[in-house]
DNA sequence: GACTGTGAATACCTTCACAGCA
DNA sequence: TGCTGTGAAGGTATTCACAGTC
């Protein structure tokens, strides 16, 4: 409820506050009422430097007393509230083979937050199947069914030659955002409207590959 | 073959390594024998400036040439070879979930280089199963099975407070590289191995509240 | 005294501008 | 002329140092 607009956020990493926000209602729940900004790095097993907590805290808002510390129920209010974490979220899965399958099975279960209104697949043998009392749907009639379902979220589990165009798609019917598991060439691309739509792109074998290299060249420099 | 150690790779971005491989891979195919800096930006839909581009491949080696652009096959060789695409992989997933099996379904299919070797779980239920010939064993009994199993890649896809656990029982087991989807809190702390253990975490509840972050306090600025 | 908040300093990465070469 | 390679400039994120406040 206190949510005093943070006017500018630019330049506050989102993860470093999700990050906070698990660890403060970790602490709240453990009973604590106050914590410090070296409590905090603490909690988050010093992989963020105090300084940078502070620099991240102070953008919320006037949250901190100085010789105190931060009081912990209105910040993980607050950036609950930054987070969206306090809204409930519509999802469209696009593609559901194993992938789009897992992704649903996990993030309903895991964040009450997320519910999956509607899901698409190309394919005969996937199209008419029912998870959790929803109908997997033909892509080709997202026009028909998806405005109705009134996604905020797409999620793309296709394969990669089919990215590209199923968001461009899901853009065209009004998905504001999407989260994309497949490889585009780099970044998926979509129309640039205003609003901007948002993606955010999960490259799964990308992500193996960094791995793969490090373990390859050798891990020359010191690094954490 | 032609890999004239890249001697400092530092501030190269292993993501757009992977890129270049992939787009130039495309120009392969299509029978392309060079290419030059701006056409590679074009392939990749100039998500990524020439500069950018120029800058990333002088630090492989000296494949350019001047007023002609670079040889395609000799760079596709070196990526390859510094992304670690020419070996083949043993992956343990450990958590055969939703996650876990969709993962290992998706690598295994998209990649050849992947091979998953060992699996493991904690539940009885999911204990004894077989995937693809191999059997799901007891997470308890990774010291016996784990060794032989010579994997150099794990995969965790256990619930948040199996996670750490389970990174410290694969490091003890000799696994150099971790992928972890578990939400640790920030990061997944290893063991400060010789040579380090390289982890990357894929954090797909904390992805979804970057885009719930976005879709909330309004996409203000610009950007791209 | 303890801890936050923040300008200054630093480090890092990207873009610019152009010198160097075919 | 055409394109690479790279020092310099610019921008952004992190760390430092300390002033401000309870």
């Amino acid at each position: 409820m206190i949510a005093p607009l943070p006017q500018t956020l630019v330049g506050v990493s989102i993860p470093r506050l999700y990050a906070y926000h698990r660890a403060l209602h970790q602490a709240q729940a453990a009973g604590e009422a106050t914590i410090t900004s070296q409590g905090l790095a603490a909690l988050l097993g010093h992989t963020i430097a105090s300084t940078q907590i502070r620099k991240d805290l102070s953008a919320l808002g006037p949250f901190g007393r100085r010789g105190h510390g931060y009081a912990i129920d209105p910040l993980v209010e607050q950036l609950a509230w930054v987070l969206g974490l306090e809204h409930d979220w519509k999802i469209a899965i696009v593609g559901f083979g194993y992938l789009g399958h897992a992704f649903a099975t996990f993030i309903t279960a895991r964040e009450a937050r997320f519910r999956v209104a509607a899901i698409f697949d190309r394919s005969p043998s996937v199209i008419g199947q029912v998870w959790q009392g929803i109908r997997v749907d033909d892509i080709a009639d997202a026009a028909r069914i998806l405005p109705a379902a009134e996604c905020n979220i797409g999620v793309l589990a296709v394969p990669a030659e089919a990215a590209q165009e199923s968001a461009e798609r899901l853009a065209a019917l009004g998905i504001r955002a999407i989260l994309n598991f497949a490889p585009a060439l780099l970044h998926l691309q979509v129309p640039k409207n205003v609003p901007p739509i948002i993606v955010r792109n999960i490259d799964l074998a990308g992500e193996m590959s960094i791995l793969t290299h490090r373990l390859t060249v050798g891990p020359f420099e010191d690094e954490e």
